[in-house]
DNA sequence: ACCTGAACACCGTTCAAGT
DNA sequence: ACCTGAACACCGTTCAAGT
């Protein structure tokens, strides 16, 4: 992408950002992305700790577009938690592989911006705890779920090796099902085990 | 862990999960499965189709388990499921990174005993459709979700990644608590969008 | 300070050739 | 029918040496 020498930290992450959303998680290797900056290996090493640093820092990226257009909060809290699921889902929609991306770095290590966080905040107004935390906890993981399970299977068909199928399969409105299902059965205080 | 010769896809499978097992996925690779077996490489490929394939398999094993244990049906919905959701996951638990090759495995093809498909069956005799195959997968991208964020932070932790942290974090409550959530949330004809 | 060159220790998969 | 030997085309990471 930036075929000019002079490396950076952020010449390496958009590379590997455009290497991820044209060509997929499968696609991004070291290697690869020192060849796309024109490069040997090893100079990348001295920009970025690591291949899991990067995707720690791809995730960042991509979770930093919802995390800043959030919605206006003049709306009651079920509503806006429904907007900022569909937020979280469109960026992780936009970059081939995301949820998965996201879901490894999240593992790796707290994120700025975690769906759970900014879910969390807006639950924070509605719940009490520990309910505002663990509902949050429980939505992020539908969220990143369904969207893994989507992208996981959009890869596959683009391999041939599953068929490409309807794409009515994995629709908005299955999507939103699953979140007003986590939300109506949260707003009620006898969701907590006894 | 089958020393002797004469291979079979039984006996690869069944290394297979020992070595997923007792090191995890990052250990499992058909040259050290190969080795364990105290056999060529390319011996593999006679008895099964490639790596995926052989994880596809695993997935199957893992969740043979559960699938075969079902719980008495003598019990309220709600009580069944709860019990099945328990059981889905005490079965991913049991072998390192289960809930990844599941995942994986069901991106790449329909398993035999799907979590989906199990909660499922339970889920059609108190709920119409299409809220009980929605609600099925719901449940079950939550268990996936959840236990693997569990094993993540397991793996990631034993390679001194992240801090070992306290074990109560991802308590047996805990997950018993999105369950009941999304349970709850389901049992509301009002759930479907509108 | 930043990058090259070259190596180390690995991968999954294929396939002629042997038995 | 089943396995070996050897290759093909890759990986992530390190590090002396250059500029």
């Amino acid at each position: 992408v930036a075929l000019s020498k002079d490396l950076s930290r952020e010449k390496v992450v958009d590379a590997a950002l455009a290497i991820l959303a044209d060509h997929g998680l499968a696609a991004l290797s070291m290697r690869q992305l020192a060849s796309t900056l024109a490069v040997q290996p090893g100079a990348l090493y001295w920009h970025v700790e690591s291949k899991q640093e990067l995707l720690a820092q791809l995730a960042e990226r991509i979770l930093s577009d919802p995390a800043t257009a959030t919605p206006r909060s003049d709306l009651p809290p079920d509503q806006h938690l429904r907007l900022q699921a569909l937020a979280i889902r469109t960026a992780l929609l936009a970059v081939r592989d995301g949820a998965e991306v996201v879901s490894f770095a999240l593992a790796l290590r707290p994120l700025e911006h975690s769906p759970a966080a900014m879910l969390h905040h807006t639950l924070a107004t509605a719940l009490p705890e520990p309910d505002a935390a663990w509902g949050a906890q429980t939505l992020a993981h539908y969220i990143l779920g369904e969207v893994a399970e989507e992208q996981n299977h959009a890869e596959l068909a683009r391999a041939g090796i599953v068929a490409g199928e309807r794409a009515a399969a994995y629709s908005t409105e299955r999507f939103l099902f699953g979140v007003q299902v986590i939300l109506h059965g949260l707003t009620d205080a006898n969701a907590r085990p006894t």
